[in-house]
DNA sequence: CCGATTCGGATTGTATACAATGTTGTGTCG
DNA sequence: CGACACAACATTGTATACAATCCGAATCGG
């Protein structure tokens, strides 16, 4: 009787899913995105593909070279600099505001997002964990109760991927784990003085743990080229 | 011999046009847009019609309902203060990094905005200087050389004006031009504290002079339906 | 032998045609 | 007379066909 949910347009699930894959590190940077070839992946024309494709580029998670196609983007030293910047600027407070709010219910969901990044790592699925990683930080915007802001955050993570897939340096496993244990003690606590300068620090360590020197976008496509 | 710029293509121009229609409030929140109208308007086809408008509702300019078309979009009032909150996040710490880094020649483009912006009032045309008044701190974002940041506040000035389109309340004229000359001087001064301070203010007064105690968004489409 | 040029294939950009859905007006039944 | 059901219309959603553009390879000329 009911359906409260319209189901899903085509076009934004099927560019969910090339996010998510995007995401996973399944679909590196620059790599090419053919619109007849994921027409026939996913049953559908390309008028469908054309408009997942636009939405991703409007996230910057796809680069749309006119009359050359769609690519996946491959983030300059620079553009990686600046996301950064901006989740520094938009997370710490964020953090803040969550700690504030949170509730049991939030905390028993923040876990389980930690342990199910545990359970992706010890099974080797790298992509995966790092996707839940992401995800960790999407729900403490989510209980900060500010859609708008988890919008850009949801951007800016999805980013960081691409980010870290370019130039990821420290090989350490569970770099993250510790930061992310971390928060959860603080959320536990509500401390959000802590919850804010743990936060802070945790993007500061991600963003030391790249290697910025340089890179003209080049080299990736290369290894792609040769790498498969 | 040399095109630099690669003609920006159909959709991407159409969309601009809507955007400053909207910006300068002359397409108020709730009107439809007509794809076969526009098609006309613009002489090209559905296709492009349908990619411009993509694009606006990604910039929450436009709602797309399935099924029943694209309307100007009517931001609720939790929205609204979203909006505001996230502005308050960004620019003051924004305003902060362009007084570190301006330039004389950023000093003389800053100032000729709010010449423009005096001028177009002077000629009664709110609409344009209210566009004017977004491309101050626009204008802001670009000296603090973060094009990401400046991507975000580029969305939230937008957004800003649909929600002043349904929320002002004061109706003092030169609201703004006294903050917009104070944050001048301190730009001029390169005095960063002064400016994020100023910049902090100027946006809680903006928030404060919206009237956002109550509207369902029904009450809007409502007076659209019967006042126009 | 090397470089510029042109032709061919492939891919994207746009328009149009058709299908699906939502809305509105009308007619009938209670 | 009012409410429900149905049908005609209008608008959007999707697929397909055609045009424009770009890339690469083969060819011609130096």
């Amino acid at each position: 009787m009911n359906d409260p949910l319209p189901a899903a347009p085509m076009p934004d699930t099927i560019a969910n899913d090339l996010a998510l894959a995007i995401h996973e590190h399944r679909l590196m940077p620059g790599t090419k995105l053919s619109e007849e070839e994921l027409g026939e992946i996913y049953g559908v024309s390309r008028t469908i593909i054309r408009a997942a494709l636009q939405r991703l580029a409007h996230d910057r998670l796809v680069e749309l070279k006119r009359n050359r196609g769609a690519y996946v983007a491959q983030p300059t030293v620079r553009e990686a600099r600046e996301v950064f910047e901006a989740r520094a600027l938009l997370e710490p407070r964020t953090a803040r505001s969550a700690a504030e709010r949170i509730t049991e219910d939030d905390l028993a969901a923040l876990q389980r997002h930690i342990d199910e990044e545990h359970a992706a790592i010890d099974d080797g699925e790298a992509g995966r964990a790092l996707f839940l990683s992401g995800q960790f930080h999407l729900e403490i915007a989510r209980i900060a109760d500010q859609a708008t802001i988890t919008e850009f955050i949801t951007q800016l993570v999805a980013r960081s991927s691409l980010i870290i897939a370019l130039y990821w340096h420290r090989r350490g496993a569970l770099c993250e784990s510790h930061a992310h244990h971390a928060l959860m003690r603080a959320f536990a606590e509500r401390d959000a003085d802590l919850a804010e300068e743990l936060m802070k620090n945790h993007l500061l360590d991600l963003l030391s743990s790249l290697d910025l020197r340089n890179r003209t976008s080049a080299p990736a496509s290369l290894r792609e080229a040769l790498g498969a």
